[in-house]
DNA sequence: ATGCATCCTGTAGTCGCTATAGGTTCAAGC
DNA sequence: GCTTGAACCTATAGCGACTACAGGATGCAT
């Protein structure tokens, strides 16, 4: 049994995180103590990390709170489960070409731009 | 001059969005009709576009401010745009590495997915 | 005169936290 | 037993950049 920080600790998530999420129904609500302190028994520490490394790959709340409950079904389909990795890898994938296209937009803005003049080619862009 | 649909029409921003800009002060309080209808100049339509164009690229709504009033000055300082450009650019490809990292994580992690399967690798994986 | 698009204000919701205020409880050292 | 300080508690507000109502006023064409 671990007390809220330890869990923090255990887990990689912020105690006012671990808070948020019992809040929010992310996780289930936690055991108090006599005098109302939260209690975390290592499953409950191992369902904080599952939902951090679901977060971690840019997955929703929401949806890590599905592959939670999917992982704890004994009859979770593995079809399931995959198809919201492979949404997620795609949109990850969009946001990579996007970002290219805006790295070098900026490439081509800041070029041309020299320290000390005071005619900026990419203010002239952006206004025109 | 034109009405807040129209103004949004052409500069690519919604009506509410203007709204809200003007609210926060993104851009100046637009000049109102007899009976309260905000009406906006080309001029105003412009910084509009302007603020869009700098969204577009990433910028925070507080830098687009920033460089439209720069841009407003005719004694605008190239060097300090650029470094806005610049510092944006970095943050875009910060994020682009990172998105990679995340795209391998899950090609690995749906990789041995298999339709039908009850045993998930996905899953042992975010649980381990 | 009617109807519909457009406009207005004000407020609340989104997402995923983070921070603050103001209080209680626990454990260690003296 | 007492004090101190860390760790805990709740409740609420703030972030960024919108978006989405609700409930009403106005403008314009038929």
């Amino acid at each position: 049994m671990h007390a809220i920080g330890e869990a923090s600790r255990l887990s990689g998530v912020s105690v006012e995180t671990i808070r948020y999420y019992e809040r929010e129904g992310v996780i289930g609500t936690a055991e108090r103590t006599a005098s109302g302190r939260r209690v975390y028994t290592d499953a409950a520490v191992g369902e904080l990390r599952f939902i951090r490394r679901c977060r971690d790959l840019g997955f929703p709340l929401q949806v890590a709170r599905k592959l939670y409950s999917l992982s704890s079904e004994n009859t979770a389909d593995c079809g399931e489960v995959r198809a919201f990795g492979v949404s997620q890898l795609a949109e990850v994938k969009t946001k990579i070409v996007e970002l290219r296209k805006l790295a070098s937009a900026l490439e081509e803005l800041t070029a041309n731009c020299a320290e000390g003049s005071t005619n900026c080619p990419m203010l002239d862009q952006l206004r025109s």
